[in-house]
DNA sequence: CCTGGCGTTAAGAGGGTGTTAAGGCCCTTC
DNA sequence: GAAGGGCCTTAACACCCTCTTAACGCCAGG
């Protein structure tokens, strides 16, 4: 899950937003002071920090000079002051946004997503393992257990991503065909059948009895 | 040198800004239109893009998405509204920073900045070393085996760097052809089978089995 | 027994790909 | 100003792969 630490002490600001982030499926860390959202971060590694300047004792400021000394976590700075020096320091210094308030929650949040994307556009190979393959979707490539390439032709990996992205799920056949021949395919479940054949022959190891692909008759198919 | 794409159709803001860039060291590249600067985009591959929302034509969102769907580059939006429907649109439509007219000069310097940390972080590997040759991607040169100097067309060489720099990730076809070519290009699939046969006569060891230069078919190609 | 959904296999059609070479453009050189 | 070379574009052809489609067998339920 993504972790995320909010370093503020305004209490009533700060439980508002917790309450939206973890609405929306993220862990959420709090930390009313610098010195406590230094020992935070250090012990929950979060995935991103939104850092309040306006704290008591230690200066926003210095949290993040003593957060950059040591992560790369994306941080975003919210202030109260609009004042362009501290905000040209603060970005300096290695904030990865600043945001004045007043300021939307939907912006916000939207600030902390485009800040995740760069937490993970370097780190974090989306990758799906299992005892006999892994896939990486990245890379779009899938290797067998001794790491021999397995060959897919586009089709079959179209399939393969849609089920792996929805890892331990029931897919409609209906959605699968959709997001892989397009809308007006819906009806074609032939088409399904016989890519699943040629999935479980390249992938299962007893392809007559899958153990990754499975049917759930006349609703669809599942990966796990 | 960073060169930053600055695409703004307000000339005087404009040619301010790009002066206190040129001032600071940047390399500036000026597009008036939403389509010039998809264009100067594809061929000037900058560091960094600083996109104007308010765009005649083409609209400002529109661009941001052409970008979006073939360069990682960091984008920081300007706008003269302060809607938040657009903002987190275009947060989400994968731009790095949003900053609200008017602003500082100082302020997006500072962003700019901030926005070029995030391009270089998961960047620059500017040596591809192999078995039968080897790749310099700062210098610009391929030497085989016996360090003697293989030359390669520009064309050649652009698709040469597209694909070691996603070495491992397979590349679409279409990505490639953006990225060489321009945006116009990416049908044209026959460029990339004529120079993709040029590049592995040059330096596959075997060119008619290829080793290094993978055709996936109905994808693109690989690098590994 | 019949029906409908599913798995499997195979073959043809169509589109994608590798390869070579000729024409034209631009730049350099004399 | 003319000649030459390098490079990009385009065309043509043969070949290979993939998608589609059809046929058949299996199983469960009506």
């Amino acid at each position: 899950m993504t972790r995320i630490l909010l370093v503020d002490d305004e209490t009533r600001f700060a439980r508002a937003l917790a309450i939206s982030l973890r609405a929306r499926g993220y862990e959420v860390v709090l930390a009313a002071t610098g010195e406590e959202g230094l020992a935070e971060a250090a012990r929950t590694h979060p995935d991103a920090v939104v850092l309040d300047l306006g704290l008591p004792n230690l200066d926003g400021l210095d949290v993040l000079r003593a957060l950059r000394a040591w992560t790369t976590v994306p941080i975003i700075v919210l202030s109260a002051r609009d004042q362009d020096a501290s905000k040209v320091e603060a970005l300096d210094l290695g904030a990865d946004d600043y945001v004045t308030k007043p300021f939307s929650m939907d912006e916000l949040l939207a600030r902390i997503r485009a800040a995740l994307r760069h937490g993970t556009k370097s780190a974090d190979a989306p990758m799906v393992v299992t005892e006999h393959f892994s896939i990486d979707l990245a890379d779009k490539r899938v290797t067998d257990i001794r790491g021999t390439n397995v060959h897919l032709t586009p089709t079959e990996w179209q399939i393969l991503e849609v089920l792996a992205r929805h890892r331990g799920k029931l897919v409609g056949q209906r959605q699968l065909l959709q997001e892989v021949w397009g809308p007006e395919y819906e009806k074609e479940t032939d088409y399904l059948r016989v890519y699943m054949a040629a999935l479980r022959r390249k992938l299962e190891p007893v392809p007559s009895s899958p153990q990754y692909f499975i049917t759930e008759p006349g609703m669809g198919y599942r990966f796990s």
